[in-house]
RNA sequence: GCCCGGAUGGCGGAACUGGUAGACGCGCUGGACUUAAAAUCCAGUGGACAUUUUGUCCUUGGGGGUUCAAGUCCCCCUCCGGGUACCA
């Protein structure tokens, strides 16, 4: 008979309820210990498997924790903003709301459903106004703010310096003085624009082949009035924080990549003839001397002031083009460059050359200053561009580590250098500039001290990360708390007026031309100041990740009226000590969080300069799927097994199994539903854990929770039969010692999140159980608690079988005794050059000589060594023994 | 292109700072129980060869190397996954 597994699931999820056993309050006499989930977006398709692969990595440590003596925080929500739910309610007129508030529900009830000790008093929801009224407060906090370049530090804005003339030229002046500092700013943006969805994309939100990443269609080029966060400003902040976290190192490096700062130089070239000057970025100062022509970017204010009136014609038709080709053809994999000569030379400061300006679309605006210095025999890019128009290539640097024949043609210019070498046709007389002989690093070090002493550039730094744009035309998302004013001033609305509630409207869809649904709103809209002015209420609405950059405070103290947070609970809770979540997260909700974070922090909000000490990243859960021998994907229905090969069940045809990403079309989407009705909670939860790694991608399979399921039965069975147990002391030496080796192990491995292994050593402790028959209530007593954060009603159920009040959630997790790990004697594995030959066992305290002594004396080794002497052995105590011979 | 990560039996996966490769689970084979099946229990199970037994050889994607000893460290290569991309 198995397990009722369903009867003992219901009645201690209801105990739990009833008990209240999760609610906690923070204590400052305990330990703390928070511990949080990314929380979900709540679709209307439920929960996958894949959600309770983080849910219940977290859960067992959260358990694990409280049985440790912290007080554990381990709280969950909802990130319930977002476009389906909108959709949905322009096809059927449903309010996002109602949509959403059922979506909710459904999640929580299959949540409940695996026994996740979540303290749902603290459930919060971005789409509640009691929530969105502090996501709207922070974001005046932002426009509120300015950053500090000097302490590298955000600051209110009435602390901003005010230069003299600016105050002098009356209050507009210091206010827009003020609005280029702010760290959310109003603008005009090119932006990227989404005609399928009519909404604006942030750059992360555009996929390589120029598609919205959310619909797949492709997205073009707007200029368009947008709200922008000057995430850039704390680059360097974000960049060095990352140091500090136990994070995964592939995390952070994505992180590095994408705020991708780098170290060089800028240089400003005079124009010919021009009074103006082109301002360049570039890593590699040391290369001016290569410089043979230079490259202003189609959107460069000076594209136009230095074409030539008889380029006029060619340069306005590249522009156009330009403009036109960022929208569609800019990803291009064969991206032949292209690009047309202004007519008008600059200066190369290092030696007077005069070298001619191109513009070319292969120099971008977003970056460094739109502008660069072509050193084509040592970029690559460069390269290209100057043999396709035939400027000249001119090679400074012998190259070091070439081949021969490669370093031949580079010191002609048929080929391009990138890596480091000696410096030739590097001096100049007259600017008395010489680097020749140096090597990269001298080279760069030298051109920048010239640089500056002639006043010709400087030091620099540059970062790849770009403000970030955030505002949407969406009506399911924050409203701005923003006014238009009809004179063209902006302003907040008052603190006191927060939250700033979405309307209900009758029409949710957007318009055409980058409206957002807003501008239906009616009366919700226009606004009269107290002196008569009139003014109209910010349209657009707060993108997604608004809600989820601050979630993890807001659990700290969800009910506060007053205030965002008690400063207290959150210096006591923060910062979060364990975060699990999909790695699709690494960047840019990771950063957005942090960026904001930083900020609250630089104001005095929050008590830590990072909000998660440690990050881990779970798997995807993949599925088997099938595939002919031509690569054509096969239904899942559609095959059938064999011996252990696949065959199609009408063609017959042999298929190949492979491991893909779940879907509806492949019919191999697994529903936790079903797997609970099957099996039960806990053998969900086991399994998922048991399936590998908790950062591996791993293929669901059928068996595999079969197995799960067949040893919580033996579990069951085992130590709820009172036959099997007597009382008092474990009187076994073994099977004392499996057990305090299966406490240990299961303590590490929870510490170091490798439950895979956590469970495969609690099925060798019930293997050796149900091999000796018999154990003592000690004995069940400790494995049942060690067993209770993975499988906590089976344990719970044992729990109270064994004669204990509830609930286990409280019991003391046991303490492993040393005493009862120790060996006296091993069995040594004897090897010979390397070769294992035979076993042989000795005490564990047995000196090394005495050790060889043996080894020698044992009649099997003889054979090894076939009469000659051994030139050395190597004895590793409680390990190997090895005889060279 | 660049930056990460990975490759271990028929399958999912173990293996601490280099020290008995294949833990644990699945599957498979044989056996017990049963009228029978399921469930359960017991035994076996990397490959090849040999065998009455003791056994021998091979094996962690491929090739080199360091070492008494390599799945683990170093160099080169192949394939797979993720990220990113005219970033100057």
């Amino acid at each position: 008979m198995d397990y009722n597994f369903r009867e003992i699931e219901n009645k201690w999820q209801d105990y739990w309820e009833r008990d209240k056993t999760w609610q906690v309050e923070a204590d400052p006499a305990l330990p703390k210990y928070y511990v949080l989930d990314m929380f979900p977006y709540p679709s209307g398709a439920g929960l996958h498997v894949g959600h309770p692969e983080g849910y219940t990595a977290t859960d067992i440590v959260a358990r694990y924790k409280r049985m440790k003596g912290y007080n554990v925080l381990h709280p969950m929500g909802w990130d319930a903003f977002g476009l389906p739910a909108e959709q949905y309610a322009i096809q059927t007129g449903t309010h996002p709301s109602i949509t959403t508030r059922r979506n909710c529900d459904t999640f929580r009830k299959q949540i409940k459903a695996l026994g996740l000790g979540y303290d749902w008093n603290r459930e919060i929801n971005t789409t509640d106004p009691a929530y969105y009224k502090w996501t709207q407060w922070i974001f005046m906090k932002l426009y509120n703010t300015w950053f500090d370049d000097q302490r590298q530090k955000g600051r209110p804005i009435d602390e901003l310096p005010i230069p003299a003339e600016i105050a002098a030229a009356g209050k507009k002046a210091v206010r827009e003085y003020q609005n280029a500092r702010r760290l959310a700013y109003y603008a005009d943006a090119q932006v990227w624009w989404c005609s399928h969805c009519h909404i604006v994309c942030a750059n992360e939100e555009v996929l390589n082949d120029g598609t919205h990443e959310k619909c797949g269609h492709i997205v073009t080029r707007r200029v368009l009035k947008q709200w922008m966060l000057r995430i850039s400003q704390y680059a360097e902040r974000l960049l060095e924080g990352l140091n500090s976290l136990d994070w995964p190192e592939g995390v952070k490096d994505m992180q590095r990549n994408w705020i991708g700062k780098s170290t060089g130089a800028e240089v400003e070239f005079p124009v010919k003839n021009h009074e103006h000057k082109i301002r360049v970025f570039t890593t590699r100062p040391d290369t001016l001397f290569g410089a043979t022509y230079m490259v202003l970017s189609p959107e460069h204010p000076l594209a136009d002031p230095l074409t030539v009136p008889e380029q006029k014609e060619t340069i306005r038709a590249y522009l156009e083009e330009a403009s036109k080709k960022s929208d569609l053809d800019r990803t291009d994999l064969a991206r032949e460059k292209t690009g047309v000569f202004t007519g008008s030379y600059a200066m190369n400061p290092v030696n007077g050359e005069k070298i001619p300006i191109w513009i070319a679309d292969y120099v971008l605006m977003g970056y460094g200053t739109g502008a660069i210095m072509a050193v084509p025999a040592h970029d690559t890019r460069d390269f290209e561009f100057a043999v396709k128009f035939n400027l000249p290539i001119r090679c400074i640097m012998d190259p070091m580590g070439a081949a021969p024949e490669e370093r031949e043609q580079i010191l002609k210019g048929k080929a391009c250098w990138t890596e480091d070498g000696r410096y030739i046709h590097s001096a100049d007389p007259l600017s008395g500039l010489d680097i020749n002989g140096l090597n990269k690093d001298q080279g760069i070090e030298t051109t920048i001290r010239w640089l500056e002493r002639k006043q010709y550039g400087r030091k620099a730094v540059n970062y790849k990360l770009r403000d970030w744009l955030f505002s949407r035309q969406r009506y399911w998302g924050e409203p701005f708390p923003v006014i238009h004013w009809e004179d063209g001033e902006i302003s907040l609305i008052n603190e006191s007026e927060l939250p700033l509630v979405l309307p209900e409207l009758e029409n949710y869809q957007p318009g055409e031309h980058g409206e957002s649904p807003l501008a239906n709103a009616g009366d919700w809209l226009e606004v009269t100041g107290k002196d008569g002015r009139k003014g109209r209420r910010e349209t657009n609405t707060m993108p997604q990740w608004a809600g989820s950059c601050w979630y993890y405070l807001r659990y700290i103290d969800p009910h506060n009226r007053e205030r965002i947070f008690d400063p207290g609970k959150e210096a006591y809770w923060m910062p979060v000590d364990l975060y699990i979540g999909g790695a699709e997260h690494s960047v840019l909700h990771l950063l957005y969080a942090r960026f904001w974070h930083k900020v609250l922090y630089d104001l005095g909000i929050v008590s830590t300069d990072e909000p998660f000490r440690k990050l881990f990243n779970q798997g995807m859960i993949l599925a088997y799927a099938y595939e002919t021998a031509s690569g054509a994907k096969v239904p899942s229905n559609l095959v059938e097994e064999k011996d252990g090969r696949f065959f199609h069940t009408e063609t017959g045809e042999e298929l190949k199994q492979i491991v893909a990403k779940m879907s509806k079309s492949l019919k191999n989407v697994v529903n936790p539903d079903d797997v609970i009705k099957n099996y039960g909670a806990d053998s969900m939860r086991l399994y998922e854990m048991f399936m590998g790694p908790l950062d591996a991608a791993k293929p669901w399979s059928e068996n595999g929770i079969k197995g799960v399921y067949h040893f919580l039965n033996r579990v069951y069975r085992f130590f709820s039969s009172p036959e099997n147990l007597y009382n008092g002391e474990e009187k076994n030496e073994n099977i004392l010692k499996v057990l305090h080796q299966t406490i240990r192990k299961v303590e590490n491995d929870i510490e170091g999140l490798r439950f895979n292994t956590a469970v495969s050593q609690m099925m060798i402790f019930t293997n050796a159980c149900i091999k000796k028959g018999k154990v003592s209530r000690d004995t069940a007593s400790a494995f049942v608690r060690v067993l209770s954060p993975f499988a906590p009603h089976v344990a719970e159920e044992l729990w109270e079988r064994l004669g204990n009040p509830p609930s286990v959630v409280d019991a003391e997790f046991p303490a492993f005794n040393e005493e009862y790990l120790k060996e006296d004697r091993f069995e040594y594995p004897v090897s010979f050059n390397g070769k294992l030959r035979f076993k042989l066992e000795l005490p564990v305290d047995m000196e090394e000589n005495r050790i060889r002594e043996a080894v020698l004396n044992d009649e099997r080794s003889a054979r090894w060594l076939n009469g000659k002497k051994p030139r050395k052995i190597i004895v590793v105590p409680k390990r190997i023994i090895n005889v060279v011979v």
